[in-house]
RNA sequence: GGCCUGAUGGCGGAGUGGUUACGCAGCGGACUGCAAAUCCGUGCACCCGAGUUCGAUUCUCGGUCAGGCCUCCA
């Protein structure tokens, strides 16, 4: 059993081979913590973080290591933090805390680092010394600019030749650079902005050099696998590889088979974007919704839903039916599970590889969750007719569930929603009255029951063990349940 | 202007050189005191043109349309 992934360099599926299979390594760009995320930068968070789990069912769970990074030194973070009058690390504490409870209501785990450009301002100091040492950067004007001239290879993740770019460059030149796409690695701050000592005077760093640096501090280089969103393939992603490699920390050059192109990253993988009406949400565009506001609206596992229902590297076009959609799927498997409740998973929660294979081809998420529902009608059936292979099958759609971040909830309280433990012991009462006015065969009082039960925005559910209920779906326009 | 993606039924969304998964919605049926839930069945699609091929939705080329990047945007 083998994962495939596909890779932005390769421009193909490659069969995935770790370094190390002791110690896989993978690199996320994270979040510019100056305020709320929206949905579509979770969209990453999401995939990788089903990868993560994947490569940990894979390697075992030690063996992999995961490092997003926080870049908490920018531009906005610094605006924030003068309009408000606070320090700047009273607005990226903030914000981090909030971005990392929206992840972990999204199902994500924690990475196993989580770096702080803040933090990481020695190695990104060295980086840069080791730059201008190999003559691959250069000062000017207190700024250190990474020379492009340098590095032969520049464009080719992206697929932009230098000169093409040249010709097409619309953004002003400025006068310190030597050639027009040589990007920042540090640069003096402006009065009244955080500054860190350098050699090359005070000042900040680029963004650019912060991901180089905090990989090869947190992970070492080069890694197995660097991820992120599409967008960021250039330039963000052509800088990190040109200054990684000129940095010469990748000893011995080392060529990868196919790739005629020293390493820094062995798999690059990109998310294609989260789309609101066939645009690109962007706080730009003004059409954002905050992840932060959605949590309050649905279970962020219907979220996690939504986001891997389309293949990770195709657009996601985000609507209120796509989350309705989602809701629905989840209910069906919450709804085999509580059927399923007396049926005893058992085992050892071994994955078969049939059952792993649609995420082992490139992270196939939605062929995965027709698996998933696949097995989940199978277990129904089974259970049903009382079939031994209940156990089995349940032990399977459990054990695809994890791996995918999903099923982790028990189906009681998946249904009881936002009811709290009072409004939940007062349907449980009804809906115990009702089940013995059924049994007297008192049609009326039953309905009459159900009937209350509704005014609650209640649903039963009549099965053999007894009644089942749920709070009902919020009805399409967004009104709370 | 340069570069890069993508185009599958009413909607969402996989996949394939030769019967086009699946979900939602629709329709029919089973079950049910009635509903709901569940189960079974069923109708509906591969942007256009050319080429390669015995055969193309799938490969190649061209076109159209849409989106993205070229600005420290996941």
């Amino acid at each position: 059993m083998s994962l495939t992934l596909y890779d932005t360099m390769a421009r193909t599926k490659r069969p995935f081979v770790p370094a190390d299979p002791r110690r896989v390594t993978m690199y996320v760009c994270g979040p510019t913590v100056y305020n709320y995320s929206h949905i579509g930068n979770f969209r990453p968070v999401v995939v990788f973080d089903v990868l993560f789990r994947l490569l940990r069912r894979l390697y075992g769970e030690g063996a992999v290591l995961y490092a997003a990074n926080v870049t908490d030194v920018d531009d906005k973070i610094n605006a924030k933090a003068s309009e408000e009058g606070v320090p700047i690390k009273t607005i990226t504490d903030r914000y981090l805390a909030a971005y990392n409870g929206d992840a972990e209501a999204l199902g994500a785990l924690l990475p196993t680092a989580q770096p702080r450009a803040t933090e990481t301002m020695d190695a990104i100091v060295a980086m840069i010394g080791r730059l201008v040492h190999n003559a691959a950067a250069y000062a000017a004007e207190g700024h250190v600019l990474f020379d492009t001239q340098a590095y032969g290879d520049y464009g080719k993740l992206s697929g932009r030749p230098l000169d093409e770019m040249i010709a097409g460059a619309r953004v002003e030149v400025a006068p310190y650079k030597r050639h027009p796409a040589d990007f920042v690695l540090w640069k003096p701050s402006k009065p009244g902005e955080p500054v860190w000592e350098s050699p090359w005077g005070p000042g900040r760093p680029g963004w650019h050099i912060e991901c180089s640096a905090m990989i090869e501090q947190e992970l070492g280089l080069p890694i197995d696998i660097h991820g992120g969103g599409i967008d960021l393939v250039f330039p963000h992603h052509e800088n990190e590889l040109a200054q990684g490699l000129c940095a010469g920390h990748a000893d011995g050059a080392r060529q990868d088979e196919g790739q005629g192109h020293a390493a820094y990253a062995h798999y690059w993988l990109h998310n294609g974007f989260l789309n609101m009406a066939d645009e690109k949400m962007s706080k730009s565009l003004g059409n954002v919704a905050l992840a932060h506001d959605l949590l309050k609206q649905q279970p962020g596992e219907v979220i996690r839903w939504a986001l891997l229902a389309a293949h990770y590297r195709q657009p996601l076009a985000w609507t209120d039916d796509a989350l309705a959609q989602a809701r629905n799927a989840l209910d069906h498997l919450y709804g085999v599970l509580g059927r399923a409740r007396h049926i005893d998973a058992g085992g050892s929660g071994a994955l078969l590889e049939d059952q792993l294979e649609p995420l082992l081809d490139d992270v196939n998420t939605p062929a995965a969750m027709y698996l998933l529902k696949k097995l989940a009608t199978e277990l129904d059936t089974a259970v049903r007719k009382a079939d031994p292979n209940a156990s089995a099958l349940k032990q399977d759609l459990m054990a695809l569930a994890e791996v995918m971040g999903f099923l982790q909830a028990d189906p009681r309280v998946w249904f009881q929603g936002s009811a709290d433990a009072d409004l939940t012991s007062r349907i449980d009462a009804l809906i115990a009255a009702r089940d013995a006015a059924r049994v007297a065969k008192d049609w009326a009082e039953a309905d009459r029951i159900r009937a209350e039960l509704t005014a609650l925005n209640v649903e039963v559910m009549d099965g053999p063990a007894g009644a089942t209920w749920r709070i009902a779906l919020a009805s399409k326009n967004g009104e709370q349940a």
